[in-house]
DNA sequence: CGTTTAGTTCAGAACAAAACAAACCAAATG
DNA sequence: CATTTGGTTTGTTTTGTTCTGAACTAAACG
C-alpha cells in the first residue's frame, strides 16, 4: 500500500491529467479526497503541500470557481474549512463529464464524416463504413453512461 | 459547413487535447486527417500553415515518433509524402486508447479505495457501495469497448 | 483603537513550451 | 564539382504558466 503522501502524489497526477489543474491545485485536491468530511484548513493546506499563502489561495479559488471544492465555518472560528463539494455526487459527476466527451467526439467525427462526403469522395466511401460503426458504438457508450448515471441520480 | 481551414483549426484544437499535442502538430495532423492518401509534402506543411522549416520538422517529427504518421516517396522524388499512419485503423487504436484510460481508471479508484478500507473507515462505509457500483459501470465499459474492437480487428 | 488572525492581490522570478532563424548537411542535378 | 533541393540541427526569442513574496484588506479580539 502507498504511504497517504504518495497516494496523494499518484492521484495529484492523475487529477492534474483529468481536469486540466495546476499541480498545487491537484495535490490540494487529492488531499481532499483522501480527507474526511471534517476537511482542511487553509493553514493546513498550506503547511502540508509546503507551498505559500499566495499560492495556496489561488488553487483554492480556482477548485472553487470549477465547482470541485466548498468551504464550511464553524462558529466562533474564523477559519474557512474546505471540502470537496459533492462527494455524494462524484461518481456521477465523473459521467456526466463522460457525456459531455461522447458528444464532442461525435461532433468533429460527424463533422469531418460531411466534409469528406463533399470534398473527399473516395476516402468516404473507403471508410464510411468504420465511421458508421464507430458512431454505432458512441451511441451504445452514450445509453450505458446514461443508464449508469440514472443508477446514479436516484441514489442522491 | 465550415471551410478547410476552419474545419483544420476546429480539429486540430481537438487533436491538441485528445493527444497532449503541441499546436502547431496539431493542426499538420489535422491537415492530414482531411486530406487523401496522397498525403501532403513539407513544402505543403509549411505553407499551408505559414510556420517556419524548423518548427515544421519537429513537429513531422515528433508524429512519426507518436506512430500517427509516416511517408512514402515517389520513385524520381526526393520529397517525402506525409500521410496519416493507419487510416485503417484509427478508430481502432482510439478505441485502445480508451481502453488503456479505463484500466487506469480503475486502478486509482482502486488505490484510493483501498486506501480509505483502511484508514478512512467511516467514509469507506458511506460511499463504498458507490465505488463499487462505478467499478461495475467500469466493467461494463471495458466490455462494450471490448467488443466494438473485436469488430474492428476483424474489419483489417 | 491597536493587534492578531485569516486570508487576498499583484508584481515579478523561475521555469517550461513552442516557434523561429540561420547555419548546416546530404543526396541529386546540371 | 558547384548548385539546387529537401530537409535537420542548434541556439535564440517569444510566449505562457506556476509559484513566490510582500504589501494589503477585512473581520474579530482584547
Amino acid at each position: 500500500m502507498p504511504s497517504r503522501p504518495e497516494l496523494i502524489e499518484t492521484l495529484g497526477v492523475h487529477l492534474e491529467a483529468e481536469y486540466d489543474l495546476p499541480p498545487l491545485a491537484a495535490r490540494i485536491y487529492a488531499d481532499l479526497v483522501l480527507t474526511d468530511d471534517t476537511g482542511l484548513t487553509f493553514e493546513a493546506c498550506l503547511s502540508n503541500h509546503g507551498a505559500s499563502k499566495g499560492s495556496v489561495s489561488t488553487a483554492l479559488n480556482l477548485l472553487q470557481k470549477m465547482g470541485i471544492i466548498t468551504y464550511y465555518t464553524k462558529p466562533g472560528d474564523r477559519r474557512r474549512h474546505f471540502t470537496i463539494a459533492a462527494r455524494k455526487a462524484f461518481f456521477r459527476s465523473k459521467l456526466e463529464e463522460q457525456l459531455k466527451k461522447i458528444g464532442k467526439d461525435r461532433a468533429i467525427i460527424q463533422l469531418v464524416n460531411n466534409f469528406n462526403k463533399q470534398c473527399n469522395k473516395a476516402h468516404y466511401e473507403r471508410y464510411g463504413e468504420r465511421t458508421e460503426s464507430y458512431l454505432e458504438f458512441l451511441d451504445q457508450s452514450e445509453s450505458l453512461v446514461q443508464a449508469s448515471l440514472d443508477r446514479f441520480r436516484k441514489w442522491n
